[in-house]
DNA sequence: TGGCACACGTGAGCC
DNA sequence: TGGCTCACGTGTGCC
């Protein structure tokens, strides 16, 4: 059946070209005919079917993709193929709307060390200094940090942690408790104060050079579970 | 005549069919069969050209959308139909890995508070405890969480905070330094201890009440931002 | 019934 | 040159 079908369509392409005159011929002329017929049937037909197989084959191979994605989709409504694609858009925006969120502001870590402290002053005269730092992942990074900025006078407004790959980023939000005298010593810029205590913490860290779970009982050195913190600004 | 020929293609399938007797008609005959045969080329071929404009409409949407596609992704290097598919699949499925791993535990802070305290022993005998809580947001909530575990002599391992529309979800994990007995007076579970110290911490925070940014110099009260944390894991 | 979505075989272009 | 991909028109089945 599926044969006869193939052949038919063949048919009416190569054969009603060339044998197109009828009635009879020469018994030789006609063998010759059916010969060359033959072959050019033969190879046009091997040609064909090859040409056939091979379009079927790449049509499998996207309709596995699409039926793939159809089974990653979490709304399996719309079973048609261009609707399909569609939500599949979505879906991909909504990935990178994600993972460029990630970037936006360096909030996951590198592979180089990073300090950067920036201080603004609030309409009522307090001093909110934003903090990012990034270093290698240690267990009691963030206490320290805390601890040294309490030594500063100074509170922890909102702190952001995120890890990857045995690296943490962390993006402090502090402010002093009163006016700034107490924090700045004479000639010396808060920002700078609070680079220093943060620097010392991110250096002894380096100092100790130990494993990350080095301290605790951590079995062999999984490095292999990380995790992203997002935050956002407030500001809107 | 070109009509005709595009009748001609047709031809080959529906005439063919219908007008399988040869040899001479009658005039009449032959005219109505003509006719007829008008008729049904005319409602053939039109029928023949919307179908085909509508397939052509159809692969226009789905090749539209399949570049909107390729546009969307990172890597525009295949060019290729179902490797553009392939792409994309992997696209996604990092999608879902991580939306999926943003359902997990609950990381998004809810609407109502919760604290849960999970404690697993490990294998030097060290307790670590995973809390997580949610409550509303305020200032110095971490600060006033890592005091709470400090005094139970407990060390902070590992922090995430998420906030989301002026709800702040915490996830601490947390290790005793020594032994457990340390932690917890007898007759009571290291978990419960823990929590009654975190769900003091919360309360605390509701009985003061206060707007997020009463204390500094927030302005009417924006919870339009929201702030999601992302999680991956390296397993591939 | 006609509109819609799909799979098919084929012609054409590109390495 | 064969092997690949693509667009096309068509046959077919489902509401």
């Amino acid at each position: 059946m599926a044969s006869r079908y193939g052949l038919g369509v063949y048919d009416g392409g190569a054969s009603s070209s060339s044998s197109r005159g009828f009635g009879l011929q020469p018994a030789a002329e006609l063998m010759q005919k059916m010969t060359v017929q033959e072959i050019m049937d033969a190879k046009a037909l091997a040609a064909s079917k090859s040409h056939s197989e091979a379009e079927r084959r790449r049509r499998e191979r996207i309709n596995t993709h699409l039926a793939k994605l159809r089974s990653l989709l979490p709304s399996t409504t719309k079973t048609d193929k261009a609707s399909l694609l569609a939500e599949v858009i979505q879906h991909v925006k909504e990935l990178r709307r994600q993972t460029s969120m990630i970037a936006e502001d360096g909030r996951v870590p590198t592979e180089s060390d990073e300090l950067t402290v920036d201080a603004a002053q609030e309409d009522d005269g307090r001093t909110v200094i934003k903090a990012s730092l990034c270093c290698d992942d240690r267990a009691d990074l963030l206490p320290e940090l805390i601890r040294a900025l309490k030594s500063l006078r100074l509170k922890a407004l909102r702190a952001e942690i995120t890890t990857l790959g045995g690296r943490v980023r962390n993006v402090l939000v502090v402010a002093g408790e009163e006016a700034e005298s107490d924090v700045a010593p004479p000639g010396q810029s808060v920002t700078s104060v609070v680079q220093e205590a943060l620097r010392g913490v991110m250096e002894r860290a380096v100092a100790a050079g130990e494993e990350v779970g080095g301290g605790g009982g951590g079995s062999k050195r999984q490095r292999t579970i990380t995790n992203v913190g997002l935050l956002q600004q407030r500001s809107m």
